[in-house]
RNA sequence: CGGAGCGUGGUGUAACGGCUAACAUCCCUGUUUUGGGAACAGGUGACUCCGGGUUCGAAUCCCGGCGCUCCGACCA
C-alpha cells in the first residue's frame, strides 16, 4: 500500500485524555480512534493488525477441530432467563434494549446459552461428539468503568470457543488440547514468553479454570508466578490448598501484575442440563453433554502486544501481527531517480506477495523515519540517492535496530 | 457505583473577573530544501462542552447537567 493513499495520519501528540500506553501509541500511529470511553474504531492499519491476530487464532482453533460459525449479537431474553443470567442481580453488564413492540432484547456479552440451545438441533448421539464450535464476534459489556485504552472496553472483539463432549474424560482431552492451542497462539503472537498459565477460580463444576496472564504493569490482575514451573496462581485463589495441589511453595512465588489475555473454563453440565442438551450413549441411554468455554479477546491481545512491544519512539510489532511486513521508505532526489527505483521495488515486492507499506509521500526524511518508528513495521527498507549509488538499500530491524546494506536486486 | 482531577481552533497548551481569546503544531499557497519531525513569507481555522446564575463586564466565579481520565469497588 502506498502511504500517500493511506487516509490516516500520524500525530505528534495523543489526545490528553489518553493515558494508557497502548491507546496513546495506537491513536498516534493511526491504528484506532476513540468514539466514547471504552469504545474504539479500528482504522485500516489497526484492522490489518487485528485481522492478523484473528488469523493466527483461527488457524489454531481449526487445528484442534474447531468449526467456525457466527451467532447473533441480539439476544432473546427468554433464553437467558432459563439460566438466571438475564437478571441484573446475576449479570450486571448487560446492554438491554427492546423492539418496537416492547419485547426486551440484550446485546450478547457471551454465548453459552444460545449456542447450547442451537446444539440441541444437532447433537443427538455419542457419535456426534465431541463438537468444538467457535466464533469471532463483537461482545458488549456495560462495564462500570472502561479503562486502559483497548484493554478493557465496553465493545470489543472476542473469540469464543465452546466444546461439547460425552463425559469428563473426553472433555479433559478437549480442554487440554485447547490449552495447548492457546500456548501456541500466544507464542506465535509474540507474547508467549511473558504469558503464564494461571490457576484461577473454577466455578461449580471444576476446581480451577485456567487464565492466560501476560505480565504487564498495565494489567489489572495480580498473579503469583512460579518461574521454575512456568505457571502462576491468581491472587483471588491463592491459599494453602492451591499451593499443595500444585506442589509449590509460597516462597517461590513472585507477585506480578498481568493482563488476562485468555481464559479456559470447564462448564460441566450446567448449561446442557438447563436446556436439556443430551445425547444417546452406546447403550441408548440419554446423558447430559459436558461443556467447556474458551475465550480470547483479539482486541485486548492487540493492546497487550502494543504495551509489551513498544519503546519511546513507537510500536514494534512482532512479524505475525504487523500490519505490513516491510516499510519501504524512499528519500526522494530532485531528478526523480529514487522515486523511479522505489516505485519499481515496491511493485516487485508486492507482486511477490510481500506486504509493503511504501512511504511515497513528498515529505522530509526525519518525518518519514519518525512515522516509521511510530507505526512499528518490523522491517524498514530505506532507498535514497546514497544507497542507489551502491545499487543498494539500507534495511533496519525495528525491534533490534540492526542496520544492513543490501543489493537492490537481491530483494 | 463511590472519590479525585480535567473540558479553550483538528491536536497540544496559554490567557489577573477587563483590548479583537494567545502560542505551537497540523492544514492550505508560494519559494527554498531533501538521511532523523528543515527554513522563510503569507493564509484558513474557536458560539472557550451544554444550560442557568452572579457581575457594568465571565474562558475565568457559583449551581445543575453531560463528557473524559485516574484511584477504588465490580469483573465468565
Amino acid at each position: 500500500m502506498k502511504q500517500s493513499h493511506l487516509f490516516t495520519r500520524t500525530r505528534r501528540e495523543a489526545p490528553k485524555d489518553e493515558v494508557s500506553k497502548n491507546a496513546d501509541l495506537l491513536i498516534r500511529a493511526g491504528y484506532i480512534s476513540k468514539d466514547m470511553a471504552g469504545v474504539y474504531s479500528f482504522l485500516p492499519l489497526g484492522l490489518r493488525t487485528l485481522n492478523k491476530i484473528v488469523g493466527v487464532i483461527r488457524e489454531e482453533m481449526n487445528s484442534i477441530g474447531g468449526q467456525e460459525l457466527q451467532l447473533t449479537a441480539l439476544q432473546d431474553k427468554k433464553v437467558w432467563e432459563t439460566t438466571g443470567r438475564w437478571d441484573d442481580r446475576n449479570v450486571d453488564i448487560w446492554f438491554k434494549t427492546h423492539l418496537k413492540n416492547d419485547t426486551e432484547l440484550g446485546l450478547g456479552f457471551t454465548h453459552e446459552e444460545p449456542l447450547t440451545v442451537l446444539m440441541r438441533e444437532h447433537i443427538r448421539s455419542f457419535r456426534d461428539l465431541p463438537v468444538l464450535a467457535y466464533q469471532f464476534q463483537t461482545k458488549f459489556r456495560n462495564e462500570a468503568r472502561a479503562k486502559s485504552g483497548i484493554l478493557r472496553g465496553r465493545e470489543f472483539l472476542m473469540k469464543d470457543l465452546y466444546s461439547f463432549s460425552t463425559d469428563d474424560a473426553e472433555h479433559m482431552n478437549v480442554y487440554e488440547s485447547a490449552k495447548q492451542a492457546y500456548r501456541r497462539i500466544f507464542d506465535r503472537l509474540g507474547i508467549g514468553g511473558e504469558t503464564y498459565v494461571t490457576f484461577a477460580s473454577g466455578g461449580s463444576f471444576a476446581k480451577y479454570s485456567h487464565e492466560f496472564q501476560t505480565l504487564s504493569e498495565a494489567g489489572e490482575d495480580v498473579i503469583y508466578v512460579h518461574e521454575g514451573k512456568r505457571i502462576a496462581v491468581n491472587k483471588e485463589v491463592l491459599n494453602d490448598e492451591v499451593l499443595a495441589d500444585l506442589g509449590i511453595a509460597r516462597a517461590d512465588l513472585q507477585e506480578k501484575k498481568a493482563i488476562e489475555v485468555g481464559n479456559i473454563f470447564s462448564l460441566g453440565t450446567r448449561f446442557s442440563d438447563a436446556f436439556g442438551l443430551t445425547y444417546k450413549d452406546a447403550e441408548g441411554t440419554s446423558k447430559s453433554v459436558v461443556m467447556g468455554s474458551y475465550g480470547i479477546g483479539p482486541s485486548r491481545v492487540m493492546g497487550t502486544i502494543a504495551e509489551m512491544w513498544s519503546d519511546e519512539k513507537g510500536l514494534k510489532w512482532p512479524d505475525a501481527v504487523a500490519p505490513f511486513a516491510v516499510h519501504l521508505i524512499a528519500l526522494f532526489d530532485k531528478e526523480g531517480k529514487v522515486k523511479a527505483a522505489a516505485d519499481e521495488l515496491y511493485e516487485r515486492l508486492t507482486t511477490k506477495g510481500v506486504e509493503v507499506l511504501y512511504d511515497d509521500r513528498d515529505s522530509g526524511a526525519g518525518e518519514k523515519f519518525s512515522d516509521s518508528d511510530l507505526i512499528g513495521i518490523p522491517q524498514r527498507i530505506v532507498m535514497s540517492e546514497k544507497t542507489l549509488a551502491q545499487d543498494s538499500v539500507e534495511t533496519k530491524d525495528r525491534a533490534t535496530g540492526k542496520v544492513e546494506m543490501m543489493k537492490v536486486e537481491s530483494l
